[in-house]
DNA sequence: TTGAAAGCGTTACCAT
DNA sequence: ATGGTAACGCTTTCAA
């Protein structure tokens, strides 16, 4: 039965001061190898536990970190915003920190950051699914709360810390594998383009088509929020028209299963006669590896994002007044099951 | 510029007590209407905000909920779990209250719930995920953490708080829509066993086969994670093999999609050849609706099971000692394109 | 090495 | 209707 002792009633218990105590727990220099030895045996006895308001109130610091998802996020991004999470609760729970996540109205976002600040409920936020007239790092500077940028804010990447990974780059490769395969006629199925990260894919897809001479067709470019049925539904349409792509270049592995029934549906084979490459952010529940993965794709483990992105926060808090630091993550490219040569005409 | 007034400044500056202030700001009664504006607009200009560490020590409720998910649950029901999330916090949001998420290693569970409460860190917990020899409620009643089950424990029914839909009810129906339609050799890939959610969706389709006088196959029986590929791989097992099942009961859309797939595969068509009949958890990125939802299935919001825990969480921690309340939502049975009637042999 | 006492910013009790 | 003051449970400064 852990009682509930507070620091009063274990120091009086020890017939120390809360002082004393309270030094011993918290691991100070100054206390006496055998003082020390008798309060955590009374700690551990008695059930001591520190009451974290009271700590917090004390410190100053709220040991926590809030993630604010407003309802449009976690709608588009939901899995991936989960694994994230997951990861940079396990970096939480490893440095004594708790999380904090406000589901709040997409118009309610801005006041949920300036309670989180006003109020102290955490010490630090994660900035979700930058877009390209971001403004919530402005904000979050005049609020002076600490935050990291999962994704970039195009403009103020030397002035922000942030986490991402090399989507441009990770398109280009993976159209260039495509070109190299002798496609030419190549669809890109991408997230929400208002999104950085979408704009940045598209970016890769067009530049690397330029690069060989090929001029990108508005008609195989959809943009949508990465859903099943966006994926099957476009891939659909697209192998019905004139001119159909022989390849598929597309933003998750969600949509990817979408391209795949849509090309199952028409009679064709992935991988034979219609090509995809997916980006895969290593969810759990939709794992794509095995020696030879499913889908050819870029990898890049969001999970891992989310843990780095939590240490990056964290280190910014102990060190106050710290420059930006940010972190470029490359994808991998992986070869899978759903690539093959473009067949002939 | 929201400076960070507090309430003694408040005060001095309204030459009021800060008793008063406090009971002006928090709707009190007894404060005059003229006062109750003067303070309320000066507190809007100087931009007072209260501490909520301060509250919470003073007050000694933290408005906070805990959710606590081992890594287990959180590979396993990744999505689902965030979707109820969501929910929940749809309504902790509208109370006042913060959520947070505690990401554990799996033998840390009992740990974490066991700081919640002697460290004061939420005023309430949600428990996920319950399996067939479930103890974390026992841990919980010890630690007068008051909770909420997302399902249901076994032969704890009464004694706990709890939200669950109607799972043996739903295979139930499903199996004997499948029966109905002639199949016989129907396959059942199911969550993990020992949690109990998957053991009542079992039931359901084993009562519903005997009811018809047809004996459950242990060999048409899957049981694992919800993943993609175990759907895939086990329903290509099953098709490949002498006397194939001619429809899959499926206990989630992921596993769904992977049926779905090999069902491709082995170049048969979904809702033809082979039916289908998923749950459906109405998870935002996986939409099945439409006119005709691809999969017939049987639906069941976990989003709203999350707003209505939550609910009913707070109700419980408003009024303590009222008695445990319980929830019992009932699926859906909608057809989609996944069934038909079963083939002639 | 230890202790006394003053915060931290609220709310809540008891007066008035 | 308003105010004074004591909690709430911890950390931290200053003294010893």
């Amino acid at each position: 039965m852990s009682k509930g002792v507070n620091l009063k009633e274990l120091s009086k218990k020890l017939n120390l001061s809360q002082t004393t105590v309270s030094r011993a727990l918290n691991g100070y220099p100054e206390v006496s190898a055998e003082t020390r030895r008798r309060v955590s045996e009374m700690a551990e006895e008695l059930g001591y536990a520190p009451n974290s308001q009271a700590r917090r109130l004390a410190t100053g610091r709220s040991m926590a970190i809030g993630h604010v998802i407003p309802r449009s996020i976690h709608e588009m991004m939901n899995p991936i915003f989960l694994e994230f999470i997951a990861g940079a609760g396990e970096t939480y729970s490893k440095h004594g920190y708790d999380m904090i996540i406000s589901v709040v109205e997409d118009d309610h976002e801005e006041d949920a950051y300036r309670q989180i600040a006003s109020r102290k409920k955490a010490d630090g936020v994660i900035v979700h699914g930058p877009t390209s007239d971001e403004r919530r790092h402005k904000l979050l500077k005049k609020l002076n709360l600490p935050f990291v940028v999962h994704g970039r804010i195009p403009g103020a990447e030397e002035e922000t810390s942030w986490i991402d990974m090399n989507n441009r780059r990770a398109f280009e490769r993976a159209t260039n594998l495509l070109l190299d395969l002798g496609h030419t006629r190549i669809a890109l199925l991408n997230g929400l383009e208002h999104m950085d990260f979408a704009k940045r894919r598209r970016r890769g897809f067009e530049e690397a088509l330029r690069a060989r001479g090929h001029k990108p067709d508005q008609a195989l470019m959809r943009s949508s929020d990465m859903t099943e049925p966006f994926g099957c539904e476009n891939a659909m349409e697209m192998l019905k028209g004139d001119n159909p792509p022989t390849a598929f270049l597309v933003s998750s592995m969600i949509s990817a299963i979408g391209v795949a029934r849509a090309v199952g549906q028409c009679g064709l084979k992935t991988g034979k006669d219609v090509s995809i490459i997916t980006h895969d952010d290593a969810l759990s529940f939709l794992p794509n590896s095995g020696e030879i993965p499913i889908f050819t794709c870029t990898r890049s483990s969001v999970r891992f994002a989310g843990q780095k992105a939590a240490e990056l926060l964290l280190a910014m808090i102990s060190e106050p007044g710290s420059k930006p630091t940010s972190l470029h993550l490359d994808a991998e490219l992986i070869i899978g099951q759903s690539t093959g040569p473009a067949p002939a005409r």
